[in-house]
DNA sequence: TTATCATTGTTGCAATTGCAACATTTTAAA
DNA sequence: TTTAAAATGTTGCAATTGCAACAATGATAA
């Protein structure tokens, strides 16, 4: 059961969706969800995966949101770009949709199912904001070596293992360091050379401290 | 009176704070408030202002957020680094602190106030995302030129004029691109030369489009 | 299996950036 | 008001990066 849901049960559930007019839609792979990304609603991924990226006119690609299973997007959630934003299923996908405007309003006050459901989706919502954080963090370092290794760092910090297994391509990486491919595979060369890091692929293991 | 208390008067207000366990500090200007940032509470800026910033083992600066009168701040939603985090005040600034463990217990549940404290903090929350997706937008730009044309465009929008007045001093602005102040300023110059801007100090007119 | 496409790895080169050092202007404090 | 401190502006130079072009490897579908 989905963490939105914690402390509600099927038959409250039930009642939730329908008091917010929410739905549930399923999507084959790699199917292009344009819409969904524009419209006012909060979006959370039951099952499946799917990533939202920006193409600026340059024609640069960038990984707004890696989404997985029990993901959390969506408007507010996601961004508010003059470029161009697509959402992609990775493999099929099954979501649920929810009017925002409908979440906040007030009419529903007495239902405690709903209540409770207000409270899971504001403790998810902090997990967006420490998502968002650490990729800032991420972000702010000024040299693709530092930004590596931050984003190390935070791998090590949450998964306790100094053996790192990327969530996603290398290419994928890139993008989400706002770097250059080659010149991060070649940074990643660097720090082979150097006896920091062993790699090959999406694993990458730490030789240090 | 505070977003944060929308719909709630100020005889619940003051009952849901003792609930909370908060509590309302005030503190003169340029003080530096280590403890605050690291503790696991979520604190709204009341009046005054004040910046939350990290200074990583290189030394370099930077603006972790921007805090201004209605800001929130904590834990929870400012970021968990390995570098050292410092929050300054820079006006004599009154804040609210709220235990954040507290927030989500639910023997609170029963309380109309409670909850709709609840979902105003699910609508800040919200707008704190938003917040964070530009910073992440400008920061993805490759060129200092983009960062800044990106921070402009993200102005213009919000603000609905050409006529930018930096809400924090260039060398401030240069921190939140995450870019060197000297090579900002240059670029600067060379936006002015080309007759995209003009400007003087925090003040810059937007001349395209 | 084979063909096709995506991902990864590599490198030279030009463009961008950070750094350092300093002059000038603005702001804040005594 | 005077003085000190902070912010802004400027520039040469070296380091880092993006870009382009290509080879090698791996994955996927016919």
């Amino acid at each position: 059961m989905h963490k939105l849901f914690n402390k509600i049960n099927v038959n409250q559930q039930n009642k939730l969706l329908k008091l917010l007019e929410s739905s549930i839609l399923s999507f084959p792979k790699n199917t292009i969800m344009l819409s969904t990304v524009k419209e006012n609603i909060i979006g959370i991924i039951l099952e499946g995966s799917a990533q939202i990226i920006r193409t600026d006119y340059n024609g640069n690609r960038t990984i707004i949101e890696e989404l997985e299973e029990e993901s959390i997007f969506g408007t507010v959630i996601s961004s508010l770009s003059s470029d161009e934003c697509e959402m992609i299923t990775k493999d099929e996908t099954k979501v649920l949709i929810i009017d925002y405007d409908r979440i906040l309003e007030s009419e529903n006050n007495n239902y405690s199912y709903y209540n409770q459901f207000i409270k899971n989706l504001l403790s998810i919502t902090n997990n967006v904001i420490e998502q968002k954080n650490e990729r800032i963090e991420v972000l702010t370092k000024k040299t693709i070596r530092d930004k590596l290794l931050e984003y190390f760092n935070i791998y090590r910090k949450k998964h306790g293992t100094k053996n790192i297994y990327l969530p996603f391509s290398l290419t994928d990486l890139a993008d989400y360091l706002a770097v250059d491919r080659s010149a991060m595979s070649r940074e990643l060369k660097y720090l082979k050379e150097e006896g920091f890091i062993e790699s090959k692929g999406r694993k990458i293991t730490l030789l240090y401290r």
